[in-house]
DNA sequence: CTGAGTGCAAAGGGTTTGCAACGAC
DNA sequence: GTCGTTGCAAACCCTTTGCACTCAG
């Protein structure tokens, strides 16, 4: 992973500094995280790391496909790792549990958009609802 | 749609108020709009309308099961008419711009997570990805 | 040694909140 | 008259930006 991280870099122009492999640590380890909890994580191993470089590099790194985000509340969006296997979140509502899916679920939409032309980006999808036990708990 | 508003406040104990039902009829007029948007178009109509009224509104109106909101973009929320009929958004991420699609599109993800006890919430559905003039145009 | 990357502080969008005045019922 | 609602201003969260300094290559 850190091989990727300096290969892609490369490939561009950028350069490989300590931050951006401590934020894309962060980011593997944490699985989902916010900008804050990637801060927050990096900072428990190194202080003095500022925000702004969390979202910039956190911008860096999606740029280059090694990170991805989605959105999973209607607050700060959640980074997760793009060398994970794709997967489909599924946020309750209620209780704010995710959990994840395999695309094969949602397939079906896939192709019948792209019978439109429409690509769908399944990885950067978050489907909404109420979940069993908080469906079953009632009110 | 106003008697709708004064009935289900009234069960709810609320009052019916001009702002209520000034932005109300922004959301059904404009079809698509954020809050900032809807308060643009209040104030085209009567001047001195508050932005706190509006997001507080919003909620009322949402809880009431009056309006939805979905995210269609990383920015501000999108908030529409609850009497629509219900609809799936998809969203270009390149050209930004947003399809309505018949919920039937997603059934078979909503029959999937169903076996799960998952109820998805079909209204708050985005699903992004490169619309067919994005796509065959190239990067 | 040069320019990409960083930290810092300030500004920016969008939203929420406390409180006094207001007005629906 | 009461209490839900509003406007206002300030605070809030999350993110972006300008700039001087730093350090990877």
């Amino acid at each position: 992973m850190n091989d990727d991280l300096a290969t892609r870099l490369r490939e561009q122009g950028l350069r490989l500094t300590p931050q951006r492999q401590l934020i894309l640590r962060a980011v593997v380890e944490l699985r989902h995280a916010t900008p804050d909890e990637v801060l927050a994580h990096v900072r428990s191993q190194v202080s003095s790391v500022n925000a702004s470089t969390v979202y910039r590099t956190l911008e860096v790194l999606e740029e280059l496909g090694l990170v991805r985000h989605t959105h999973l509340s209607d607050r700060a969006p959640t980074y997760h790792s793009a060398l994970e296997h794709e997967h489909v979140h599924v946020v309750c509502r209620r209780c704010q549990k995710v959990r994840s899916y395999d695309p094969a679920v949602v397939q079906p939409v896939v192709d019948a958009l792209a019978a439109d032309g429409f690509v769908v980006d399944v990885g950067h999808l978050a489907i909404f609802g109420e979940c069993a036990d908080c469906g079953s708990a009632g009110t």
